[in-house]
RNA sequence: GCACCCGUAGCUCAGUGGAUAGAGCACCGGACUUCUAAUCCGAUGGUCGCUGGUUCGAUCCCAGCCGGGUGCGCCA
């Protein structure tokens, strides 16, 4: 007997429909909200009933009548309006967990049909420093990647950095005309902002400036060296800021191919579609045209301006030609703002007329909104630095820690100071919906107390602290005695990991895996209060010791899947 | 004008057809000679924007409306 408590309950569910003559498809069993419901609840009778148009408590009765779950639960009731309630047996507990305990996927299957799923998110501007904007799409994508990798996928992960574009003419006038090598190597990013804002300054008022900066932009699309080596010097130096933050972040690619690897490909790109019927010129400028899709009747995308030059449309729709001919992926994700929605549906609808046929989603996201309920947007100038954040998060962090801990190395204390903090930042973003938009704020990302990754990771701690007070381990083969409520709750949610991690990737929301941490580690603490370990007696002990291993190898290894580390003390 | 997202407790948010709608924060009352109190236990707090419809059952699905956000032919 494997699988879930939902599955096994699920599978003899079905085989009693199947006897009772009843279509079996119906048979969905779910965990209960309420306990006073059992543990686990199917409402398959009251949906019978409508199909046939009967009584649902009879069918229900029907149902059970064939239903043998001997040894998982105890006989099912019917209750209300035809639930069956299922409350799970002590003995299939025991052997459930033994099961866990012995499983280094803590009872998580594998996804049945594998998949190659190129995965683009993150994506940051060059010469441009990364804000809080940027979080979403980068720890979104990164904790999407974890877990399609865990669940058997093969993920390819691709930096789409905005690395070619109109500001490079601005930035290589500046670097040609006012660079300070020195602030360059302090920090490259602010002085190449600088630089683009001294120029974009000077453009306003002079014409000069303004020519010449368009001229540097020209000889750089027609390959001169000298620009060619500045841009891709500038690119270097940005990708250096950015692997800092990704260093802390503990965030790292397969790939970095960004806007500029696709140049050569655009022209030829343009001319194949308008031969191929799916792109026409219209008022000078090149466009597809979407007459059967209602919704894209009157919003045509254009892939080449009246002077020739190339869009976002256009690079985006080469980025996925070059990606099915390199890795022949069965889906392309992109982790990308709602406000891109109407982008995404051109491409795709125009990949559809191209004829391809890989799976393409637009993992939407919420946008961050300034205080006056206003996207937070580059050109605002009023952006939060993403490092700023970060370092926030660290420094809290740390004082909180060092207060609370003594005789920590400075090399501990930094080390535990990251992992709390940026684990704090990184569930701010994850626990909660990824359509919800939401107003930034400092206390809401930093935050340390409630439902937060440091609730996680103290559950966790406290049980590395047990087995540290106690010089014991686990015994992976002790049998699980319940004598309590709390050590029931906490036994059947344990279980339920495996039911909860596939989830995620239904709809991409790793939200339902944080809720489930946090449920854990709140079951975790209860139980704590309430039932000593250590002091218990020999097969109590061993059970609770049984409980609580397992307790912390899915808190790390879940928080894991979100991009969460857990400190062993804190 | 068209399209997408959102509207749930004082605040921030979970909850995408099931039973009496849940958390965190804030506020109030308890629990540290105890395996880490970054914790636990309890109390207070709701016309789930409004109106209809479908359904045995709707915060959830459908229609319309109100309110907020975002996007929409030459930026990315």
């Amino acid at each position: 007997m494997s699988g879930t408590p939902r599955q096994i309950l699920g599978d003899r569910l079905r085989d009693a429909l199947k006897a009772a003559g009843f279509d079996p498809v119906r048979g969905d069993v779910s965990a209960s909200a309420d306990m006073r419901f059992g543990d686990y609840q199917s409402n398959a009778a009251m949906v019978l009933a409508k199909e046939k148009k009967s009584n649902p408590r009879q069918i229900a009765a029907d149902i059970l009548s064939r239903l043998d779950v001997r040894g998982i639960s105890a006989a099912p009731e019917v209750a209300g309006a035809g639930f069956l309630n299922f409350r799970l047996e002590s003995e299939f507990l025991d052997s459930a967990l033994g099961a866990l305990a012995a499983d280094p996927r803590l009872g998580v299957a594998t996804a049945k049909i594998p998949q190659k799923i190129l995965l683009d998110f993150s994506s940051p501007n060059v010469a441009k420093p990364m804000h809080v904007g940027h979080i979403r799409s980068t720890i979104l994508g990164d904790c999407l990647a974890r877990i399609a990798r865990f669940l058997g996928h093969e993920v390819i992960t691709d930096n789409h950095i905005g690395d070619w574009g109109t500001q490079f003419g601005k930035v290589i006038y500046g670097w040609k005309h006012f660079l300070d090598r020195e602030a360059l190597a302090r920090d490259a990013i602010a002085e190449l902002v600088r630089l683009y804002r001294e120029v974009n300054r000077m453009e306003e008022t002079d014409e000069v400036v303004r020519r010449v900066a368009r001229e540097e932009l020209v000889k750089l699309q027609a390959g001169d060296a000298e620009n060619l080596a500045i841009w891709k010097e500038t690119v270097e130096l940005s990708w250096r800021e950015f692997e800092k933050l990704y260093g802390l972040l503990d965030i790292r690619f397969d790939e970095r191919l960004g806007e500029s690897a696709y140049n050569d490909a655009l022209a030829p790109l343009c001319e194949e579609l308008q031969r191929r019927g799916i792109a026409r010129e219209s008022e000078g400028a090149l466009c597809i045209f979407y007459p059967g899709i209602p919704a894209l009747a009157e919003k045509p995308a254009i892939i080449r301006k009246s002077d020739g030059g190339f869009l976002y449309a256009t690079t985006d729709l080469a980025t996925i030609e070059y990606r099915l001919k390199h890795w022949r992926p069965d889906a392309i994700w992109y982790v990308v703002g709602a406000p891109q929605a109407l982008h995404f549906q051109q491409i795709f609808a125009a990949c559809r007329m191209m004829g391809i046929e890989a799976n393409l989603v637009h993992i939407a996201f919420g946008s961050i909104l300034g205080e006056d309920r206003k996207i937070m947007k580059t050109r605002s100038g009023e952006n939060v630095g993403l490092a700023e954040v970060l370092h926030e998060a660290v420094d809290r962090a740390r004082k909180m820690i060092a207060a609370r801990q003594e005789g920590l190395t400075p090399e501990a204390l930094e080390s535990i100071a990251e992992t709390i903090g940026i684990g704090a930042v990184k569930y701010a973003e994850l626990s909660q919906n990824r359509h919800t938009d939401y107003v930034f704020s400092w206390e809401k990302l930093l935050a340390l107390d409630g439902n937060t990754a440091p609730y996680l990771q103290n559950a966790y701690v406290r049980i590395r602290s047990i087995f540290r007070r106690g010089e014991v381990g686990a015994d992976p083969g002790a049998a699980i005695r319940i004598s309590v409520p709390a050590e029931r709750l906490l036994a059947i949610k344990l279980l339920q990991y495996a039911e909860t991690v596939p989830v995620v990737l239904e709809d991409f929301r790793p939200n339902i895996l944080a809720n489930f941490l946090y449920e854990l580690a709140n079951t975790y603490h209860s139980f704590y209060e309430a039932c000593p370990v250590l002091k218990a007696e020999p097969e109590v002990r061993a059970s609770r010791l049984l409980l609580s291993e397992l307790t912390a190898r899915i808190l790390s290894h879940g928080l894991s899947l979100l991009g969460i580390r857990c400190p062993e003390k804190m």
